[in-house]
DNA sequence: AATAATAGGTTCTATAATTAAACCTAACAT
DNA sequence: ATGTTAGGTTTAATTATAGAACCTATTATT
């Protein structure tokens, strides 16, 4: 069966993970963000079998994390390249990779990290601030209610312990 | 068929999303890092087949994510609980959950937050920076090699525009 | 001009995962 | 003793994924 749709649901996690639920379109964009644009070009990186590719590129475009073109010198060519919303994806995979290279690699240690350009050192872990610049961990968090909260859901975030 | 492994993948990234690569597993955490710990309670909370969560519950038990023990006071019971892993992952959560309310909810607004539990202020868009302390945008970082690259991918990131 | 090669797909079949619903069992409550 | 609850498992239908072969429009080669 269908998997459930989250697009309506409530929640900005819930949402994002309606279109980016599974892994290939994670690395389609990992790849996107360091420069391939070329459909064989994903095939052969990603090793994804090419009608899953053709799926997932159409749903990205469609929700304007990507875009088509023809390449005007070669029209048998699509070039596919990260939109705004797709390129702003950067820091979620930044996330991903800090915390994978952390816990997922014992002895053996990662091997690719995310670093600086100009030094070619790591980029620092990311960090949580409140407003006021106070670090904050897990424990110092909470969930609110925001403009479009239901009743049901602001009832269910004031039973957060 | 099944999915293609990516457990073990030469990237941070994939090895995480072999673990996460799914919708509803982010879902899980979400839930049991705001409180949640019996099974039924995903199950009403998510709209999550029974099934289906069982099968995630194992995956990341078995990964360290998460812990089951029988409760003491009602052996019926069972209490998933975060480890230290599992914790950890608030921050792709918020990093996600930034996102997506940014792109995702057009005029009606998010409908939920993370925020500072003190002030209920929502917590500031992540940033990344470099060691050196400077805030790095996209175009700032590139992807190195790490102790465990092989010379392919070496060989990959040198070709990196 | 004719032929071959390439890019970007689509189509086909198999296998596996997701779903919903019913069922099961041990432990607890009445 | 009987019923209820918690945490699952089982069953069946439906759908997605993988892998391979195929198709079509363009570009390159002879």
């Amino acid at each position: 069966m269908r998997r459930k749709s989250f697009e309506d649901a409530a929640c900005g996690i819930a949402r994002s993970l309606d279109i980016l639920g599974e892994a290939w379109t994670f690395l389609i964009i990992r790849e996107a963000l360091f420069g391939v644009f070329a459909f064989d070009a994903f095939v052969e990186r990603l090793g994804i079998p090419r009608n899953t590719l053709a799926a997932k590129l159409e749903t990205l475009t469609a929700h304007g994390l990507m875009s088509k073109t023809p390449d005007p010198a070669d029209r048998r060519r699509a070039i596919y390249k990260l939109e705004a919303p797709g390129r702003e994806l950067w820091v979620v995979l930044l996330a991903l990779q800090q915390w994978g290279n952390k816990w997922l690699f014992e002895e053996e240690g990662a091997p690719s990290f995310m670093a600086d350009r100009k030094t070619r050192k790591p980029v620092r872990a990311l960090k949580a601030y409140a407003r006021s610049g106070r670090p904050l961990t897990l424990e110092d968090v909470t969930m609110i209610p925001g403009p479009s909260a239901t009743p049901a859901l602001k009832a269910l975030f004031k039973s957060l312990p």
